[in-house]
DNA sequence: TAAAATTGCTACTACTCAGTAAAAGTAGAA
DNA sequence: TTCTACTTTTACTGAGTAGTAGCAATTTTA
């Protein structure tokens, strides 16, 4: 099992370290992107705030550049992690989509500065990683897409095109991102329950709407 | 009527012109920085793409700064001039909604850089400049929930907030700017067809939707 | 054609910051 | 304690670029 073994015994719990301090690097790194952007954000600011020096980021990761993959990774991920375990809930179509919504939504509002960060910063990834980004978002559209084309089959949903409709759908979500504010005019679930009966509202033929 | 006058004459051909340099920078600019991302790109960058050198920018603009603020200016500026443009139709709110979501959605695909700039970019503006965007931001959702207010009153749209709603309808008109590629997989008269039956959806009330 | 005004450019400064080499510090094993 | 491996820091380099001072070219005026 053994996998990154170095001379010596103790393996697993430093590997566990390793990847405590990478978990910490990233997050500082997500909150300081998210507030100042890329560019505008210095590595050594992201040592000051975790009381390190620059050269200790470097020992963690190879580059500025894979800071911001991993940030930009994570927020996509998390969102396709969500709409896959949602995918994975028996149910119709209408109540599979209820539950697509409301945990994507979750998720996005909990994880706003990684989802923000890639939303706002894919110019400035590497063309290779941008690339592996937008298969996976590509993957999330798609995913939502099949969900509605099973809807539309069914006769729950009403909609011309499943894949245009998800865009309006997977846009509406990520739109969350850029613009809720913690401790602002609405409370996260007051958020997460429109969005819900907004999507549905979108897809639902006329005279099936429901409270 | 001589504003802006010199120690001769002939000053409004020559404030036309000082007027069209201004233009160019900033087309070239928003080109640029919509491709590359703002802090990524030299002025030097902009100035070459326009045979000129960067001295020239500074005598045109004060900085780097003013640029991006004017960008992002026009990005929403052009959306609340065509939406106020709009609200000025005579019609039902049903009518002026159509309306106003189709021409939104065209100058937005139209002037696509500015607007994506606007909204990926607002972190590296000065905070009073940001402050001066976010008003204009604030009239444009205020507008347009003053327009689904009215159309809440009279029963045509079934929604129970607002200002939520425009903020989901704003959102899904700003998201044009965000995915739509030129020459990609739907022409921009889908997409505004599109988007404006998807918005008439979100407010419609049950039994109200039309082909 | 010469003086005056305007416009643009050459050449520069000052600074920030990504990334690194090498030394210092730390902890476990003998 | 001393050897060894590993971790983190100090101190630096080099590239890139925002912004400017002052000169050169051009145009305008008379």
């Amino acid at each position: 099992m053994d996998k990154v073994k170095g001379k010596r015994g103790s393996t697993a719990l430093k590997n566990e370290i390793t990847a405590y301090k990478r978990r910490r690097i990233l997050e500082e790194a997500s909150h300081l992107f998210f507030e100042k952007g890329y560019e505008a954000t210095a590595l050594d600011a992201v040592a000051e705030q975790l009381h390190v020096t620059k050269p200790f980021i470097y020992s963690y990761y190879k580059n500025k550049g894979e800071l911001l993959y991993e940030i930009c990774q994570t927020g996509i991920q998390l969102s396709l992690n969500v709409l896959e375990d949602a995918l994975a809930v028996e149910g119709t179509a209408t109540e599979q989509l209820k539950v697509v919504v409301e945990r994507v939504a979750r998720i996005i509002i909990e994880n706003q500065r990684y989802i923000s960060v890639y939303l706002r910063e894919e110019k400035s990834l590497d063309p290779e990683d941008a690339r592996r980004i937008r298969d996976l978002r590509h993957k999330f559209d798609l995913q939502l897409s099949d969900l509605l084309a099973k809807g539309k089959r069914t006769g729950e949903f009403d909609i011309q095109h499943p894949s245009r409709a998800a865009i309006w759908i997977s846009g509406l979500l990520s739109w969350i991102a850029l613009w809720y504010h913690d401790g602002g005019r609405w409370s996260a679930t007051e958020v997460v329950m429109d969005a819900i009966s907004t999507v549905m509202k979108m897809v639902q033929p006329a005279g099936a709407q429901r409270g």
